[in-house]
DNA sequence: TCTCATCCCATGCTATCCCATACCGTCCCA
DNA sequence: TGGGACGGTATGGGATAGCATGGGATGAGA
């Protein structure tokens, strides 16, 4: 069956609690339960001050395309899996669907009480959900201007 | 079977009830169910102050053009997913064929209580109704305009 | 003994489900 | 051709279960 893995869409609100948990949405965990993950991969991103959460699925396509590259020779290869793979961590959810956050990824993504899930096919990211608002008017606002110029011609 | 995807046509009115809540047309449902959509897909248009509503088809489009990029290395994949894909809703309906339209998707297509469901082919869009009608009166004056001009030539 | 993490329970909210009613178009029969 | 019955569609409102969140309690490690 090649069912085409459940994409990650929307976005959701939620709040970093003073123990720093935070709830993953529930839409969220049953992509994540249907992929067969042990829980959610947390990642830094290497570009935002965001969190990359993704499942199994994604994952396995990292580490696949890491393993068939030489170890020992392939100068790309050390940056990425330090980056990528040793960077990542794994959560897994108290009964009630929370997660406790590392402080080292609270500080990475400047979080404050008020944060922000949001559904990039793949993977999510979590936000702060005031930086997010300034950054999604940004890439609207961007998008907007790439339709008026192909429409302009 | 390589059905020819129903296009979305006509124009129909609907209202808003006090808890947010609009009946999704039939004749749209019917549409909607023949692509094996779980409701409806809705996002806040990013030219208009209007929603636009897709079914499967549409969103597996736009979802397999970005999955083929890798969410970590690709420079051109965020604006997009942020505006197409974060802000698109999946949308349940009851029994009775109706939704519940989120807050901020009301907020952005600044919805009254009299709303309008404009078929777009391969989408529909919701408006609010009265603005609707001035900007269908506009619409109608430019196609006019345009076919004076190449009619003069 | 103190701190921190995990586990667990309690609560309020809201989205979902469900039923009842009203409307309107269509069809059928007189 | 007009009137009445029927079925599908739309709308309003109430009940319920699931989700998100706050706050203890318990146990392990420092």
């Amino acid at each position: 069956m090649t069912t085409p893995v459940q994409p990650f869409i929307t976005t959701f609100q939620g709040s970093l609690d003073a123990k720093g948990r935070v709830c993953i949405p529930a839409a969220y965990r049953q992509i994540l339960t249907a992929q067969g993950t042990p829980g959610v991969y947390v990642c830094p991103s290497f570009i935002d001050p965001a969190l990359d959460c993704f499942g199994q699925t994604q994952l396995d396509e990292t580490a696949a395309r890491l393993a068939a590259q030489d170890p020992f020779l392939s100068p790309a290869f050390d940056d990425e899996a330090t980056t990528l793979i040793a960077r990542t961590h794994i959560l897994a959810p108290d009964e009630n669907g929370r997660v406790r956050l590392p402080d080292v990824l609270i500080e990475h993504a400047a979080l404050k009480d008020r944060v922000l899930f949001a559904g990039k096919v793949k993977k999510f990211q979590i936000w702060d959900a005031d930086r997010y608002a300034a950054l999604e008017a940004e890439a609207v606002a961007r998008m907007r201007a790439r339709y008026a110029e192909v429409r302009g011609q």
